[in-house]
RNA sequence: GCGCCUAUGGUGAAAUGGAUAUCAUACCUGCCUUCGAAGCAGAUGUUCCAGGUUCGAAUCCUGGUAGGCGCACCA
């Protein structure tokens, strides 16, 4: 590895000029024009060495250029004390021989078990843009650990019972004829949630029904609760067929409730909780924390209860998880700190292996989105809306209405997840339509025809028998394609250790943006040019990066556009 | 009130304590008789404020300001 090589070369000069140094570290420096790794090391060891770095700089570079390392073309020192090393040719080369389908994957995680929680949408509640949102951080996650040969097991969490459920069927039993459909249900916890908040007899009402539906002491409402459930599992789940998401597992709110509340009621009697106001607490001030309930006063689990029930149980369906990571939006970030330090008591080897991760909001620009409100946008109409845009770009090409159809659902799911995914989990995004999902530049799409257009490159290759050959033409010049190509499995390796997908998603653009203007400068395909072989070469594996990259986002290709 | 998070061109974002802060978008100017113009090339414009640490700060620390989220039986 040239990383490594470079590294024992510098230290060693470093040594044998006896300047006491601190570790050597190699970046790729911002800009290309300044080579392709580069080091601070002399500004780092100038204080210790009472020298000037740059003198220091300078006499390391001397010291390396009496045995330079294989595959660097040369060394500069510059700025305030810089070493940096360009590489040769050949190095690239070489680089771009070795790629292949497994480009990008790594063995950080072989052998061992990653369960990530993600969506979690609940029945009889709207599926909206923000578990949309959920949905393609998670899928990414999970695919980038994937790439680290992690075996990864997806879970999605659902809340069946509680107070959300209860507002449903409330809502429901008020409307004279209401359709059996995930939408009428979402409208029908809108109703519930407004009576909850402004009717005092509706509020009595829907506590009570909330206790029935969870003794399912009433047949009438065990039969609707069972077919409204079934509608949203059902309808969720063609939701995850379209953005592309299998889960192995799925738990359930009415099941791990009722383990959540036994390990309560266990720890009640260890001291970890105590009884307050007829309810279960857990007291967290002496953590720093706050205050919450568990069980509360009519002796029902809340959602604290039953997330200790859901984590015990992750880890009896999957032996030996190495890691379970949670995700949510971070709404609920103070809240989950309780739960960790509730789990740390209960459960120390859970709660040492699970991590919970929380993103930004995806919030309308005139205001939080809120399903008691009824003021959201659904994630199947969002899909809907950008496949409309792209129907319009596209009706005037010679395709089947099928051969469309599949390729709007491609392009407008990939530019949705291109558009959380661009951006550190942590930040908001401000959804507006117009500018969010976009279609030029910065964008899915760009991807996504970047590829396209380089495959229908090999596809004339292909036609005039000419082909790829990664052996360097005798007059050539190295391309920022080649100086970018060969860090695609740091960039991975970097997602995974940081948990963001957007590094992956940054340095696609930046080398999708870098082919398409190579592509512009010349031809590729030409039987007369013999450096042709080896620009097809360079194709094939921007293909390849680029398949690999955009399966890690969870954006699909399509064959043409 | 207390706690957590955030602040970068007009707008949306990027940047491992490093070099002249990088992209995109919008606006303006060119390029389809080259392998796909959802593209390429060029022009304009940016680190909330005040201190501090450091050879070096958008990044770390302190104090402000502005915004978001949370703070007892919703999830």
């Amino acid at each position: 590895m040239i990383v490594e090589e470079l590294k024992k070369a510098i230290s060693e000069a470093v040594k044998n000029l006896g300047v006491e140094s601190p570790k050597v570290e190699l970046e790729h420096p911002a800009e290309l024009s300044h080579g392709d790794y580069s080091t601070n090391i002399a500004m780092a060891s100038a204080k210790l060495a009472k020298q000037k770095p740059r003198d220091i700089a300078e006499r390391i570079v001397a010291e390396l250029q009496k045995n330079l390392p294989t595959g660097v073309e040369k060394i500069e020192v510059a700025g305030a004390g810089f070493i940096n090393f360009h590489l040769k040719k050949e190095f690239f080369a070489d680089a771009v021989k070795d790629i292949d389908g497994n480009f990008g994957k790594n063995q950080s995680f072989a052998g061992k078990k990653v369960m990530v929680e993600f969506t979690d949408p609940n029945p009889f509640k709207e599926f909206h843009i923000g578990h949309l949102m959920d949905n393609a951080i998670g899928e990414s996650v999970a695919r980038i650990f994937e790439f680290h040969s992690a075996t990864v097991k997806r879970a999605c969490w659902q809340g069946d019972v509680g107070m959300h459920v209860a507002k449903s069927i409330w809502g429901y039993r008020k409307e004279e004829e209401t359709e059996n459909t995930a939408q009428a249900w979402g409208k029908a916890y809108a109703r519930g949630s407004e009576a909850f908040e402004t009717d005092e007899a509706a509020k009595k009402e829907i506590t009570t029904l909330n206790k029935v539906i969870y003794e399912k002491s009433d047949s009438e409402v065990n039969k609707l609760y069972d077919s409204g459930r079934q509608i949203s599992l059902d309808y969720f789940e063609e939701i995850y067929r379209r953005v592309g998401t299998k889960f192995d597992h799925y738990f359930f709110e009415s099941k791990e409730g009722v383990e959540g509340k036994k390990i309560v009621e266990e720890f009640l009697k260890k001291g970890v909780f105590e009884q307050s106001e007829g309810a279960v607490v857990f007291k967290g001030e002496q953590y720093g924390l706050h205050t919450r309930v568990f069980i509360n006063s009519q002796g029902l689990p809340t959602y604290e209860a039953k997330e200790l029930g859901l984590n015990k149980k992750k880890f009896e369906v999957e032996k030996d998880i190495s890691l379970s990571i949670i995700l949510s939006a971070n709404e609920i970030s103070e809240y989950f700190k309780v739960l960790l330090k509730v789990m740390s008591l209960v459960y120390p080897p859970i709660a040492a292996k699970t991590k919970h991760l929380s993103h930004g909001f995806l919030k309308l620009s005139e205001g939080k989105m809120s399903s008691r409100k009824g003021n959201v946008i659904t994630g199947e109409g969002l899909i809907q809306q950008v496949k409309q845009l792209v129907f319009e770009k596209i009706k005037e090409r010679e395709m089947s209405e099928a051969e469309k159809e599949t390729l709007a659902e491609i392009v407008a799911v990939g530019a949705i997840k291109y558009s959380i995914l661009r951006q550190a989990i942590g930040g908001d995004i401000i959804f507006d339509f117009d500018k969010s999902i976009s279609f030029e530049g910065d964008s899915g799409p760009y991807l996504q025809y970047s590829y396209v257009r380089a495959k229908s490159v090999l596809a004339k290759a292909e036609a005039e028998s000419i082909k790829g050959n990664p052996v360097l033409p005798k007059e050539w010049e190295t391309t920022v394609l080649e100086k970018l190509l060969y860090r695609f499995p740091e960039v991975v390796e970097r997602a995974g250790t940081e948990l963001e997908p957007h590094y992956v998603t940054t340095f696609l653009t930046e080398l999708a943006g870098v082919f398409n203007s190579w592509y512009a400068g010349g031809k590729i395909v030409d039987a007369t040019d013999p450096a042709s072989p080896y620009k097809l070469a360079l194709t094939e594996v921007f293909v390849t990066t680029m398949e690999n990259g955009l399966w890690l986002l969870g954006i699909k290709v399509p064959e043409r556009m």
